[in-house]
DNA sequence: ACAGTTGCGGCAAGCGGTTGCCAAAAGTTG
DNA sequence: CAACTTTTGGCAACCGCTTGCCGCAACTGT
């Protein structure tokens, strides 16, 4: 019989048995201030004894909170993820919390819905690489407790790696090499780090007196590798930047199928410093960020808001540094 | 005010405005048959109207039902579980339930520390590369609905990859290009695919007259690879079968930094073909699998547990077809 | 037309906890 | 030692939904 068998014990068991009423089981072990060191004890060790452990469920109920948080990402393929899950997950689990993950497949339909039907079980979101609208974001703040990840929206908390400061160290790795013409291969419309990232483009390359052009949307995947690269390569520029490693990765294959040399005919620049950037051939240069902590301190962020720390007003918009892991597949411009 | 603030409706709201008991709101809701359709469609109407949705939790707690499944995995940074993780989700998406993902770090007390947590939460869970012992999962298993990837242990529906099937087609595939020695270089000593990959090497091995040895164990991830390719080398064989793909990652970058050509000099062989097999250099030959798909069955397996479905005895101990990616990393022996 | 089914809706008892309110007990104070 | 405050434990009303059982009304068959 895979199902249960025997009933598990209840706090009505532990409260018999230990001679006292339901209510002072239950504080004993939800609110142990509210009750006498030595009942507690004695209680504790009833339950123990029986084995008892509370129903999360049954305490969810009347009390509202369900110690579980929900991550959504919008790719749960993309390795960028992992490091974000797993800090997310470590630091949920520090809180004694539950995580749930959901794949949004870069729907924005799909995350809201997913919103909307966790909305009761959860105690908040954090939804990383969210493609909804601003206001489509805004709203559903309202009504659930949510940070974000990868994504700044007014009055929502959020934590991201500094991709502006990112893609200027980007931008100027390329010009100590000699480059002069950049093409951005842009990844899906409704990514925000997209937008921001070829706006954080332009005025730094202008600085560096470089032509910068933009490309795309390509899907930011392995796949979209092969027609960023084409026109990357029609384009004419001596370095590309990739909307992500997984496009970057895409496009160092395919321009070794046509031929051409990486970084001698052009160089190629990612962002996530996903696991395999450093050993694909040649490596990619990637932006490099802790995004483990990325993963925790959204978690953070969302803790804070249910549980309204004593002045210590949540930090909003943590925005955490980044570094540019610089490997081999860019070098000298070419021409 | 980020929390709800409009108290949602409830059955009770929904009930009254139809002018019916909350029983036939109920009914009509989770059981359609129950109720007549003319008053059914009332009902809903009116749900809809006042924008009720039923509270998971509240439906939980007397039925049991949650809705919920859980997956497990030993090491959620590796990217051999993601294919799983995904053929999960879909499925359980699929089935209206959602998943809860928990990383338990190669440690069996985590392990069955999670499944007495979420026991009461969650109406079964899928345990991917479990690291507890036949005993400690029978014993789950009695307790709780069960289902395994990776892994078999009599009584246990589960899914798993041919990896006997795929370690002759390894083999097979190393003795066709002249190799004579070959050495396994082993994973945890918890992993039941680490002692199967082993007792499948060596009768087929000693079929083609090939001599092999067993190194470790080793941590399955890049790390361990430094070590692993010394054993390796150390061990005079041409030909090295890592436990997975990061691990034959791992050593492809000692071998690499200590100038040992591959495959010229020693031929690598890895399982799971992970993202970044196929382009890290030499592209790496391993054994593929339908991970996503076991992820599917899995889940399958553990829903048919919970709704038995007429004359339809549950599948158990899936076996899926493997097959040999054949990439860069093996060629003809050296000497 | 009458007894026997069947279909459909309602009643109410849970599911296993939490928590506001209250009273008894214990501790303080002058 | 009386009057007052603070602890501490109990009572009971939920939280929102499910479900076994009951009874009424509408069918069925003869």
């Amino acid at each position: 019989m895979p199902p249960e068998n025997a009933k598990r014990p209840t706090i009505y068991d532990v409260a018999r048995e230990a001679g006292v009423a339901t209510s002072t089981v239950s504080r004993a072990l939800s609110n142990p201030d509210r009750v006498n060191a030595r009942t507690r004890e004695h209680i504790v060790a009833v339950a123990e004894q029986l084995g008892y452990s509370t129903n999360p469920l049954a305490r969810a109920l009347p009390s509202g909170r369900t110690q579980t948080l929900a991550l959504s990402v919008a790719d749960i393929t993309n390795p960028h993820f992992f490091g974000i899950i797993r800090g997310a997950e470590q630091q949920a689990r520090a809180a004694g919390c539950t995580l749930i993950i959901g794949d949004t497949e870069e729907s924005p339909e799909l995350e809201s819905r997913n919103v909307e039907r966790l909305g009761r079980s959860v105690d908040g979101f954090v939804i990383a690489a969210s493609r909804m609208t601003d206001k489509a974001i805004k709203q559903l703040a309202a009504h659930h407790r949510l940070t974000l990840v990868s994504r700044q929206v007014g009055g929502v908390p959020s934590a991201i790696v500094d991709h502006v400061d990112g893609t200027r160290q980007i931008i100027e790795h390329l010009a100590s090499l000699g480059h002069r013409s950049v093409v951005y291969l842009a990844g899906p419309r409704r990514s925000w780090l997209a937008v921001q990232r070829w706006r954080a483009v332009q005025p730094v390359a202008r600085r560096f007196d470089m032509t910068a052009a933009r490309l795309g949307p390509f899907p930011p995947a392995v796949h979209g590798g092969a027609a960023a690269a084409d026109a990357a390569l029609g384009s004419g520029a001596t370095a590309a930047i990739a909307h992500n490693d997984l496009l970057a990765i895409g496009m160092l294959r395919r321009f070794a199928e046509r031929g051409v040399r990486v970084p001698e005919d052009i160089s190629v620049v990612g962002y996530d410093d996903i696991f395999g950037a450093d050993f694909c051939s040649p490596p990619l240069t990637t932006l490099a960020g802790p995004f483990e902590e990325v993963g925790r301190v959204a978690v953070d962020l969302l803790l804070s808001m249910r549980d309204p720390v004593r002045n210590h007003p949540p930090r909003r918009d943590v925005v955490l540094p980044s570094h540019l892991a610089i490997r081999g597949s860019t070098g000298q411009a070419s021409r």
